[in-house]
DNA sequence: ACTGTCGTAACTATAATCGTTACGACAGAT
DNA sequence: ATCTGTCGTAACGATTATAGTTACGACAGT
C-alpha cells in the first residue's frame, strides 16, 4: 500500500507533547519532536499545523516559542488525527471514467462508492475507540531494554 | 491517502468476468476488460496475474486464449481481492527508526504496532463481509441512464 | 536590538502506481 | 507447419504523494 507514516508521526508528536507537558514544561519544540522522532523539524511543524488546524494543538510564537495540547489527550481519538492528516478516501475510484455503456462499467462506481462508505464508517468507528490517552499509556508501557 | 484503484479495478475485473461468464462465454479477454474499465490491457494482466496467483481466476494461453473465474463469485469476497493486490500494512512506521534513547520514540512502535494490527483486523473483517457476488449485484441494481 | 522558534515557500529525493510499448511464449485453427 | 490472437512480462516514462532539506521572513519576549 501506498503506506504512509502520517498519522504514526502525528501521533508520536502528540505523545511528546503531551509527555513533556506533564513533566511540568509548557511547550514543546519542533526540534525537540523530530528529533524524538528523527526527522525534520519542518516535517513536525508542517504536520502540527493541520493539527492546530483541526483544534488538537496550539502555537505560540516570538521568543519561548513552542507547541502545546489545544485538549486533553484523553479527549483526543486517534480518527480527530486520521482526519486531520489523511486527506483522501480509503480506496480510490478508477483514475478515468469507465466506460459507460457497459453495464459493468456504468454501475461499478455506485456499487463501490456505497460499499467503501461503509467500510470506511467501520474504519472511523474504530479509529475513534482509541485515544491518545492510550497511546501515550501503551508507549509508557513498553518494556525497556535491560541495562 | 496514497489512494489507490488497484482494489477497485480488480474487483470490476471480476464483476465483468463473472457477468460475461453467466452470459455464455468460456473466457473473457484483457482487451475487454480494459476497454470496460478504460485502462490498458497490461494493467488488467497485471492484477488478473496476482488475482490467479491468489487462486481466484485461471487464465489460458494460444488460441482462444482469455480469463475465467477459479471459483464462484459467490466464494470470494474482497478480503480475498484486497489480500491479493494490497501488499502492505494500512498504516505504516517511521520511514527512520525513532530515538530509542526517548521514552516516547522507544515505546511508540511497539504501542502503535498493536493498535493498528487492532484496527486493520477489523477492516479485514469487514472486508469478508462483502462477496463479489453482492458487487455484481449492486452493480446491476444501479439505476440505467433514461432514454 | 537580539534571540529563538514558528510559518511557509521552494526545491529535491524517493517510492508507488499507472500507462505504454515491445516482444517472446503458447496453443488452437487453418 | 504456419498463422493468429492472447497471455506473460520486462522496460521505461509519466504522474502523484510523501518526505527531507534549505531558506527566510514574522513574531514576541528579553
Amino acid at each position: 500500500m501506498s503506506a504512509n507514516s502520517r498519522l504514526t508521526i502525528a501521533a508520536h508528536a502528540l505523545a511528546w507533547i503531551g509527555l513533556y507537558q506533564r513533566q511540568g514544561h509548557e511547550v514543546a519544540t519542533s526540534e525537540q519532536i523530530a528529533t524524538s522522532a528523527n526527522t525534520n523539524p519542518v516535517v513536525i511543524r508542517r504536520l502540527l499545523g493541520e493539527l492546530r488546524r483541526a483544534g488538537l494543538v496550539e502555537s505560540r510564537r516570538g521568543a519561548g516559542a513552542g507547541w502545546s495540547l489545544a485538549r486533553e489527550l484523553e479527549s483526543m481519538t486517534l480518527l480527530d488525527v486520521y482526519e486531520a492528516v489523511e486527506p483522501g478516501p480509503l480506496f480510490a475510484m478508477h483514475r478515468t471514467t469507465p466506460h459507460q455503456e457497459c453495464v459493468v462499467g456504468h454501475g461499478i462506481q455506485p456499487a463501490l462508492q456505497n460499499i467503501y462508505e461503509n467500510i470506511e464508517e467501520t474504519l472511523r468507528h474504530e479509529l475513534a475507540r482509541v485515544t491518545l490517552e492510550k497511546v501515550l499509556g501503551d508507549v509508557l508501557a513498553a518494556p525497556r531494554r535491560p541495562l
